[in-house]
DNA sequence: GTTTTTCCTTGACGACTGTCCAAGATTTTT
DNA sequence: AAAAATCTTGGACAGTCGTCAAGGAAAAAC
């Protein structure tokens, strides 16, 4: 073996320790994303602590510094870990819907359902895109997150309006705002146990759909 | 004069000086609340505290326990206060509107006006409203006002269908929800320094206003 | 098996929080 | 002018916060 071939494999090696130190420290620090998302989600931006954070996970708070640089750091990292989770929840709904009432049916379950089972999470999410609105260190991920939720909306309201052989009334910008201006309102409603309400914007979801394409 | 009338005469005198020193009790209570506002809406609810209350006041932090039993109590007072500022913005526009694209008109310069304008206090009404998702103290208030937003929409929505012939497409919970969610869309944006997202916010918006009213 | 590196805990720090209170200042009443 | 009621101050309190560092525990490298 040759001197520079041995230098390559020693160099491969390091790298390859190298590589499995970086993957073990990344999996530590969304691990500890996770747990900051739960806590986030629970307590609300305003009264999310590291200490409690830590408690939400199976280390101490000291270690909440050895993967991250300050407390920003870490909220920077459980946003992204939300986008990860949050923005692809209708995609199968439009995937295998071959009908506009069965789109517009299961976008409608799905909404409500993800309304209730995810309640403490959209809640995080609203309350995060307003804090960006007082700091601005993670306001460029909250943007991105925001027109990944766009789109999301687009591909039901377009695929939608392809099944009625229609087309889409609105924008991209303002189906989005209605539709989420709803579910927003819906999230209040339904932590408030205004179940009439609930009852309600349900009722009137499709035909507020509906407006936003318009029929052949 | 009677003893009876003796009677009637200090009790009213007395009555008199309960009333003074409620009214200037009330009085101080909405200053300190007024000041409160503008803290919270530089600083946001999660680090708005009461010594710095105070400093945007005139007095010193101890006086707030002396007109607030606590946080929460002064808080409430302020969120009220935002109430009697803030949902009558577009009354005198619909009031003397005499054709519909007079009233889309003034009611798009109006909207993107207090939006610069009034962009801290917007901010903070959305922060507020996020909170009473977290925290239950202040959210009957947060859906009263959230009500009478949407009442003021609804004034501006169907007045223009009226001036227009025709009828209001969308309820009035979804002709508030679309609107306002433009609206925080646009805050975001304008305080992100987006100036090109706002122009085209603007310059979408009439069509948005026609798609909730269906033309004669 | 020993040394070296990595990982994690614990306790401390200074700053800040909401709350409360004693005492002084001010105003009102007598 | 004296007395009483009201208003305001500024400091003390018990907590909590983010941050940091010293040192022990665990894992990796040799």
């Amino acid at each position: 073996m040759t001197d520079v071939a041995q230098e390559n494999q020693s160099q491969r090696k390091l790298d390859k320790i190298a590589r499995r130190q970086v993957d073990k420290f990344d999996a530590r620090r969304t691990e500890l994303a996770v747990a900051t998302l739960h806590t986030l989600a629970e307590l609300g931006y305003a009264r999310t602590s590291l200490r409690e954070i830590a408690q939400n996970s199976e280390f101490s708070h000291g270690v909440l510094h050895y993967y991250f640089t300050d407390k920003r750091d870490l909220i920077i990292e459980a946003v992204r870990q939300y986008e990860r989770v949050c923005v692809t929840k209708y995609d199968e709904v439009v995937a295998h819907a071959t009908s506009a009432q069965q789109l517009c049916d299961e976008f409608v379950a799905m909404f409500f359902d993800t309304l209730v089972q995810d309640a403490t999470l959209h809640r995080l999410w609203y309350d995060l895109r307003n804090q960006s609105l007082y700091e601005e260190y993670f306001r460029a991920d909250v943007l991105e997150i925001d027109g990944h939720r766009e789109d999301m909306v687009w591909r039901v309201v377009s695929r939608y309006a392809e099944l009625r052989d229609g087309t889409p009334a609105a924008s991209p910008g303002t189906a989005y705002v209605t539709l989420d201006g709803i579910f927003q309102r819906a999230l209040l409603h339904h932590l408030a146990g205004n179940t009439e309400t609930i009852a309600a914007l349900r009722a009137e979801l499709p035909g507020v759909i509906d407006l936003l394409v318009t029929s052949a």
